[in-house]
DNA sequence: AAAAATTAATTGTCAGACATTTGAAGAAAT
DNA sequence: ATTTCTTCAAATGTCTGACAATTAATTTTT
């Protein structure tokens, strides 16, 4: 591990920093175990409460994580798809919220993500992703679901194409872009004909899916989109007439 | 904001959580002030430290900042897009070292995200975007260019490509896939042949986008994924032969 | 030999202090 | 009256030292 400590910053980030690059470089390997607190404090020369800021700051990026007792300490993390996804989440959810993304932006890049799995999904879609989709499209077709239900569902049918595609790669990268947009989801109100509609569409999608017919696929997605976007576009001119 | 802690966890976590908790709600915008570490000392009932900790998680996730001085304080944060790029290749880096993510796996998640953009692409590039294109086409070709500015260009020209797109959240999204697969593209040597063929295809998909001809675009990067999935055998060939 | 108690190491938390930075108010000089 | 300087107060950054809680290893007891 390497101890040069940069100047012009808190010494908490910079010792975060030389640790965070000893794990990103290899020198630090998974489950490896850091030193113990009052060590770092000797390598370092700083006192304990700054070596913990720097390790909280690690922590809240899993990549350390810490047991206490006797044989406990700060071990490097193996990144899990899991905790990287919970990530991605947070991260997407903020920026769409913080910067004012539109709903037109962020569904054009969810569909044309989305739009990006299809081949594959269409070549190794599993038994079991495809009955996932058909049961969500089961609860989507429910009467007296609420639109945050309907959306949520929505969501996991989505992931569940995401999915489809066979490539853990690809599922968490989209994860953040199909999960940030169910706020933006939820304003739209889903009337029972338009959620018909959609019904109907989620529908050809796992038929074509489970066809293996990956032009189909994207064809409908494409429609799909189109839909969404319509709707949007309607919910705004509502809101603008009433207002 | 809430101040409903769970129990079971680290009470600095379960501050940070907290406060994450109200800035993804909307109860802490953008900018606003949080209250100073001994206020929230006395809100939580904790010490110092604790809050400090809990502050440090926040910081590291950029949801806030903080300043020193008379009006000094924590602040919410505006997550920028620049700060979500930071993120995200940080966290796409480290999931591909750890997890053993096969290049073939990587480098098929890539080209599809990448798929996704040319549609877009063809419609919106702009003529500076050309330009960078061209650019780094030129990088590509001078001899003598050492394998990792050969990939740091390569991973310039896509950046340029997915930019294209116009679509700010697309570009976020596939920050990640795009930089992070650089670490693996630097292990295969790239002969003078070969880089010439790159290149080739680099000036097709410029001119095609240049003519906005999105479906040559597509068939030309779908060569360029199947060209380099064929480097990468090679090279996993010669590797166990020679071992 | 097995179970229970002790011990040591380590993280989690607390308390209080001082250092440093920064804006603002007041005082002094022009 | 305006500008500049000084002082002050508030806030974060850091340190010291201590105690609590947890856990594995060790020792003691049965």
């Amino acid at each position: 591990m390497k101890y040069e400590l940069d100047q012009a910053q808190e010494l908490s980030a910079q010792i975060a920093q030389a640790i965070r690059d000893g794990i990103m470089e290899g020198s630090l390997i998974v489950d490896q175990r850091l030193p113990s607190e009052s060590d770092l404090c000797e390598q370092f020369q700083v006192s304990r409460p700054t070596v913990r800021e720097a390790l909280k700051r690690l922590a809240a990026q899993n990549l350390i994580r810490t047991q206490r007792g006797a044989s406990g300490g700060a071990f490097v993390n193996r990144l899990s798809f899991e905790d990287a996804y919970g990530q991605q989440i947070t991260t997407s959810t903020l920026l769409l919220s913080m910067n004012a993304v539109s709903f037109e932006t962020a569904c054009e890049a969810r569909f044309a993500l989305e739009r990006a799995c299809v081949a594959l999904a269409a070549q190794r879609r599993t038994p079991d992703q495809l009955a996932a989709m058909r049961a969500e499209i089961h609860r989507q077709s429910q009467p007296g679901l609420s639109d945050e239900s309907f959306c949520a569902s929505d969501v996991a049918f989505h992931r569940a194409l995401v999915d489809a595609a066979g490539n853990p790669v690809m599922s968490y990268q989209l994860a953040g872009a199909v999960e940030a947009i169910e706020p933006l989801m939820n304003m739209i109100t889903f009337t029972a004909r338009k959620r018909e509609k959609i019904v109907e569409l989620h529908t050809l999608i796992a038929d074509a899916l489970e066809g293996r017919d990956a032009a189909t696929t994207e064809a409908v997605l494409g429609q799909l989109a189109e839909h969404t976007l319509e709707l949007a576009r309607e919910v705004a001119r509502m809101r603008s007439k009433s207002a």
